[in-house]
DNA sequence: ATTAATGCAAACACTTTGCAATGGA
DNA sequence: TCCATTGCAAAGTGTTTGCATTAAT
């Protein structure tokens, strides 16, 4: 929350708990996942005030929506340039803080970002263990 | 097509009007803009029946199903590794065929494949063209 | 003749929207 | 006080499923 606290939001006990939830946040949660969590210390708490909170952090660069996961967003407090490890067994999502230099052929194109996504089994799902 | 030709699948007109359109498209259409162009000629064709069509192509791995939009697949019949440059004004989605040699520091997670995004201003938006 | 594919509708999953009630600033 | 936010429910998308009918092999 504390790393929020400058932001221009109005804040409500709903958007601190959310914003504690994110806070340092590694595993790339859908709201759903959000609301899950949240919803346990706040009973009253709807999907759709996780939804608008999660557009206003968006919407003031607080917040990566990612378009991994096919139908479902998955949300990313992490918005220093990164890119991600997803194992196409169980799903998981992982950071990647390698930067690559990538150069593009056609420069008439205005390219603002990139971002890389790898795909393939982790360590877990190796050893047998994984697919959850 | 053709190119179609060997596969398993079982050759209903709906199919060919769907292979046909897909072969060497470069548009990454999504199911709904498949649909709507195979419809014109298949008046009886079905939603359900594209995303068959798809899904079959799909597990034969003769397409890949993009997850780039949010909330909406988009296909592309080009199955030789390559990335995307998509334009955030308009949405659309070039291919990129220069490969990449991405290292990963973790040796652990077994990489099967990798993909590049590249989000950007196309040439027609930068000129203020663009915006479909 | 077999059996997969079609097409319709209904079901689903995720997300957005409308709006009266609430409560931060 | 004022106006953004909440929470509920309903509506909106995109996708999947069930099933009787059809048709490719």
């Amino acid at each position: 929350m504390k790393k929020y606290s400058n932001s221009h939001l109005r804040l409500t006990p709903q958007r601190i708990a959310i914003l504690d939830y994110l806070e340092g946040n590694k595993n790339h949660p859908s709201a759903e996942d959000i609301y899950r969590v949240v919803a346990k210390r706040y009973p009253t708490m709807s999907l759709a005030t996780v939804y608008n909170t999660l557009f206003a952090l968006e919407r003031r660069g607080q917040l990566v929506k990612l378009t991994i996961d096919q139908g479902k967003a998955r949300y990313d407090p992490n918005i220093s340039p990164h890119h991600h490890l997803i194992c196409t067994r169980c799903k998981t999502i992982e950071d990647v803080d390698t930067l690559y230099r990538l150069v593009l052929p056609d420069t008439s194109f205005e390219v603002t970002e990139s971002h890389v996504e790898f795909y393939g089994i982790c360590p877990k799902c190796s050893k047998g263990r994984g697919k959850t």
